[in-house]
DNA sequence: CTTGACCTTCCCATCATGGGAACCCCCATC
DNA sequence: GATGGGGGTTCCCATGATGGGAAGGTCAAG
């Protein structure tokens, strides 16, 4: 199978297959007398691995310790587990912080007027200013 | 003020105000004799909006979108409204995406004992699934 | 005058991914 | 046999926000 084929067959891109092995992710593929890049099955699964594992949000660092513990016979689920419980706390985290943010811009948003004058508590909490009112001639920066 | 200064009177590093300047997000810094960047307490407000946007989450470039709404006396605040609420909902359907990915990969830890043999639904769940490809919705991760 | 803290610019690294150039290989068709 | 097209190959560059560090200039205190 030439790269192109592993790359439907995995959902992992060409370039993204070169870039595994460049990386270290994945060993040197095998090559045909042409120097193109010779893929089976075996090579299919692991970059199947690969995929479902980014898109649980594992950094291909992580993914590298999977790997090798996929290869592991002798390998303890505990280690598994530990690496996995650790990555879901990464993502709440992650996700918390996202939450808190649109959490916060939500509110800021929900006290601006919205119209076409220019006082905006969005702007005014960015800057940095407490609330104010307009001055004298209306501004409000 | 020397770089140094604004940089612990804003939160910002000199690192990163040196970056903004260069990316256009900030004008040139006025400079001493000896060549060494001078800044006031405009910069130092700007650098600090800057800094309470890049906390909610903004992206330089709509950072730069708000900055020219904050310089802008004749600005609607709808703008701001508008340019607020569609970050909003970015950080919420981020927020989504690695709260279910945190969930999909705790249940999946949920299942696996955790102990010294090598039987483990996690690294069976990413070995297992079947091919999948980009959907209309959004990427892979 | 030296020392040390500060500043300058410039290059490199991160992380995962993609774009594109320049060139090679293979197969079908004219 | 020539040609065309759709593979493949390597290499360089870009993203976005941030930091590290080198080589060298500036300034104030001792």
């Amino acid at each position: 199978m030439r790269i192109g084929e592993a790359a439907s067959a995995s959902g992992v891109s060409a370039k993204m297959i070169r870039h595994y092995e460049a990386v270290g992710l994945l060993p040197a593929a095998s090559r045909r007398a042409s120097g193109y890049r010779d893929y089976g099955e075996a090579e299919v699964h692991a970059l199947r691995f690969i995929r479902r594992a980014r898109e649980l949000g594992f950094s291909l660092h992580e993914i590298a310790a999977l790997l090798a513990l996929w290869g592991d016979r002798a390998r303890a689920s505990a280690e598994v587990k530990r690496l996995a419980l650790a990555h879901v706390e990464a993502l709440e985290r992650k996700a918390r912080d996202l939450s808190a943010m649109a959490a916060t811009l939500r509110h800021l948003a929900s006290t601006c007027h919205g119209d076409g004058r220019p006082e905006c508590p969005i702007l005014e909490d960015l800057a940095g200013e407490p609330p104010k009112k307009p001055n004298a001639l209306g501004n409000v920066i």
